[in-house]
DNA sequence: CGTGTAAGGAATTCTGACACG
DNA sequence: CGTGTAAGGAATTCTGACACG
């Protein structure tokens, strides 16, 4: 019903929204991080709030957190949000030096 | 900004969401119904915004009003509506007998 | 681990035209 | 007028793999 939910984007739109490669975008499926559908021919398709998730996801990205790490955040909905961030900054650290 | 201005729906998916061919959708789009923009391939690239005045415009049609008057009321934004359905009336009346 | 790329194929879309009415 | 369709081509997307690190 909400335009937010329906899966009609291409990559490529996806893509353009987000600023990523497409080969980013079906990583972050590989690891469970969003679940675009299937047309009857194969190709994916992506809501606005797939999108949205993306651009969460580039941010934890840039701060050097996991995909792993993600995934499990987005599983926790928040949880021990704390001991996450210290192991992001921990990541972060060891991308850096 | 608001997601249901952004062109980024493909033909198919507006197919889709609409139940119209892609036949009728490039032919309203010829009579200046409808304006989707084009990506750098060429392919048309439709708002969720244009979805929804397909729908609308599906409705006029199957009312028997032309792509014509359908125009000119889009044009008119409302003004002579009365006079409008009339017309609806009789393009209807004339198409079922 | 996360992402780029070349490869070959399949799905999607495009245009212009003929058809019917 | 409004829409279907076959035709040929071009744009888009898909998968699996190799590469780097």
């Amino acid at each position: 019903m909400d335009y937010r939910l329906k899966k009609v984007l291409t990559i490529g739109a996806v893509e353009e929204l987000t600023g990523l490669s497409p080969r980013q975008i079906r990583y972050y499926e590989e690891r469970k991080l969003i679940n675009p559908k299937r047309s009857a021919g194969g190709t994916r398709k992506y809501s606005f709030d797939d999108v949205e998730k993306l651009v969460a996801i580039t941010e934890k990205m840039n701060r050097g957190i996991s995909t792993f790490d993600i995934r499990n955040e987005a599983k926790r909905e928040d949880g021990s949000l704390k001991k996450k961030m210290i192991e992001g900054q921990l990541n972060s650290y060891f991308k850096r030096y």
